[in-house]
DNA sequence: GCCGTTTTCGGCCCGACTGTTTTCAGTCG
């Protein structure tokens, strides 16, 4: 059973939380979450690492202790340290600490004093009242607890950033209009760009005598009022999205943009930056002793520890300050860069308009080309086309590239990748298309082998341009399929083959990781908006913040390039 | 448990809010 860098960093995380519920070194459990964070963004599978002789010591928050446990663990599949704290702490008490309002050091009291070890028991025992008398505990704190297990079996924990977003806007128009209120801006992985936020962060700058507070609590959308303070506030909104507001004075508001804007881990090494230049960092500014000597910019944060601004999506703790310091940062992809998006649906499948409608469209978006990529005869139930009805569509392409000015229409297919790897078309029709995309969209559950093989079969056939959402997930529905993505991603660079980041909002397929290390490996990202109707070219923001959080560039994304330039490309014929 | 242009020992990021503890610990972000 070979084991996976994640596997390492679940065991790392379950250490770290075991030990704090005993009341380890706090430092102690600090380094096994470092770890397991370094561990997962590791571009390659440690497992491998260790065979071509790799000296793990060298990783960040890796010493000689924690290698030897990744050895152990990669031979074994377990951790004879994690196998002995089981025994003083059972592994249920993880569970507890999900609960909000339940830490480490509550978490041992309930195990120690009522033997409390299940979420099931834990709710038994608060509802009996026999909480409220433990040490640090009250009837509020009891009270607390049953609802929050309450909450936590009905609510969805994460939101997808496009449905985040549709909060967030108006959210931030609400708060703008209450007098007194300068700046509103919305922080947090919301700012990073992540492809699901757990919660909102807002930040907001305004006199002193604002109603803001009072104006937040009360908006429309809020459901629960957890706390308010005088410059901190966090609610429930109706639908269950946490947002939280934060209220600084103006001269704080580029520190307090910069903290709040996270990650976490990306912050502690900037802090850690400042702390050797003998400076603070905190939210309201950049501290010599008592004296305040930055911070009312994010800018004037970033020049103190001696870096350039880091773009939000780059703060991961991943590379970035490293990258800073060498100048070495990336010139990140915009919008305004793409040139063309070679994923589209019309309604010759399971879209809702036509190739000409469709082109027009992204011509309006400023896209010079499109590629039309109707599903094919094996998928059914999207009225996958067979080699006869695509025949028929590109000849009409054809007639439409006469027709049309300042949009030029490719002519392609998202071809099925079949169960056995084979392509869903004969090559007497793949051979007629400008460039092929090919999908998985069954048998997701085949094993992690016969998944990868099934897919590198596929990609060595000749007429394989590009695979389209690689890793088969959708957002908090579906798990990716068992693939060895790194494999893939190695064999797209052996055969000149392209990825695509899928930029539909339930999808962002591939994502971030990935995506670095595509570039990292010389395989170019596709970033297409999969679109099904005019309206889904707006989807191509969302792809971009996804690439963005990838490292990507400009020379990195295949349709980046000018219609000419993509000709020039290897597997892209236009014929 | 990690780490080193103050250090191989003694540090390790920082502050707000809540509830209960009447002076502060725990939790969270």
């Amino acid at each position: 059973m070979p084991v996976h860098n994640e596997d390492i960093a679940v065991i790392f995380e379950e250490m770290a939380d075991l030990l704090e519920i005993e009341n380890a070194n706090p430092f102690r459990v600090r380094a096994y979450r470092n770890a397991a964070r370094t561990v997962r963004g590791l571009g390659r599978e440690l497992s491998d690492m260790i065979s071509t002789g790799y000296d793990l010591t060298s990783l960040p928050g890796i010493g000689k202790d924690l290698s030897a446990k990744i050895i152990e663990i990669l031979s074994s599949g377990h951790a004879r340290a994690l196998d002995k704290l089981h025994k003083e702490v059972p592994a249920s008490l993880e569970d507890l600490l999900k609960i909000p309002g339940l830490g480490p050091k509550k978490v041992r009291v309930l195990f120690q004093e009522l033997h409390i070890k299940t979420l099931r028991q834990l709710e038994k025992a608060a509802s009996k009242g026999l909480l409220r008398n433990l040490p640090g505990f009250g009837i509020k704190t009891e009270q607390q607890i049953l609802e929050n297990i309450a909450a936590q079996r009905s609510t969805e924990k994460r939101f997808l950033y496009s449905v985040a977003r549709r909060y967030a806007e108006p959210l931030v128009a609400h708060l703008k209009a209450i007098a007194g209120v300068n700046e509103v801006v919305v922080a947090g992985s919301y700012r990073r760009g992540r492809e699901t936020v757990g919660d909102l962060d807002i930040l907001v700058t305004a006199r002193a005598d604002s109603p803001v507070m009072q104006g937040f609590i009360e908006y429309d959308e809020v459901g629960d009022v957890v706390s308010k303070g005088k410059t901190r506030a966090t609610v429930f909104l109706r639908n269950g999205l946490q947002v939280d507001m934060r209220v600084v004075e103006p001269h704080s508001y580029g520190a307090a943009l910069y903290y709040f804007t996270g990650s976490k881990a990306h912050n502690i090494q900037v802090r850690r930056l400042a702390q050797k230049r003998g400076l603070k960092i905190n939210e309201y500014g950049v501290f010599r002793n008592e004296k305040r000597i930055a911070g009312k910019t994010e800018d004037s944060v970033f020049r103190t520890v001696g870096l350039p601004f880091i773009p939000p999506e780059l703060r991961e703790a991943r590379g970035e300050i490293e990258a800073a310091q060498n100048n070495s940062l990336p010139d990140l992809i915009g919008l305004d860069d793409l040139q063309g998006d070679l994923h589209v649906h019309t309604r010759a499948s399971d879209g809702n308009a036509g190739i000409e409608e469709m082109a027009l469209a992204a011509k309006a978006c400023g896209l010079r080309y499109i590629a039309i990529t109707d599903h094919t005869r094996n998928l059914g139930i999207a009225h996958g086309l067979d080699p006869e009805q695509l025949q028929q569509q590109i000849d009409e392409i054809d007639r439409l590239n006469e027709k049309l000015r300042g949009i030029t229409i490719l002519k392609s297919s998202e071809v099925d990748i079949l169960e056995d790897g084979r392509l869903d078309l004969p090559n007497s029709i793949l051979s007629q298309l400008d460039l092929v995309v090919a999908a998985v969209h069954s048998r997701f559950h085949l094993s992690r082998s016969k998944q990868t093989n099934r897919i590198i079969r596929a990609m060595e056939s000749k007429y394989f341009t590009m695979l389209a959402h690689p890793s088969g997930r959708l957002l908090l529905e579906r798990d990716a399929y068992d693939v060895d993505m790194l494999r893939i991603i190695e064999v797209a660079g052996e055969r000149g083959c392209y990825l695509e980041l899928n930029s539909q909002p339930l999808r962002l397929d591939l994502n971030d990781s990935y995506c670095k290390l595509a570039k990292e490996q010389g395989v170019l990202i596709s970033i297409n908006s999969d679109s099904h109707s005019p309206i889904q070219f707006d989807y191509l923001q969302g792809g971009i913040n996804q690439a963005r959080r990838g490292w990507l560039e400009k020379k990195d994304v295949l349709n980046s390039a000018s219609l000419p330039q993509l000709q020039k490309l290897n597997k892209v014929t236009m014929g």
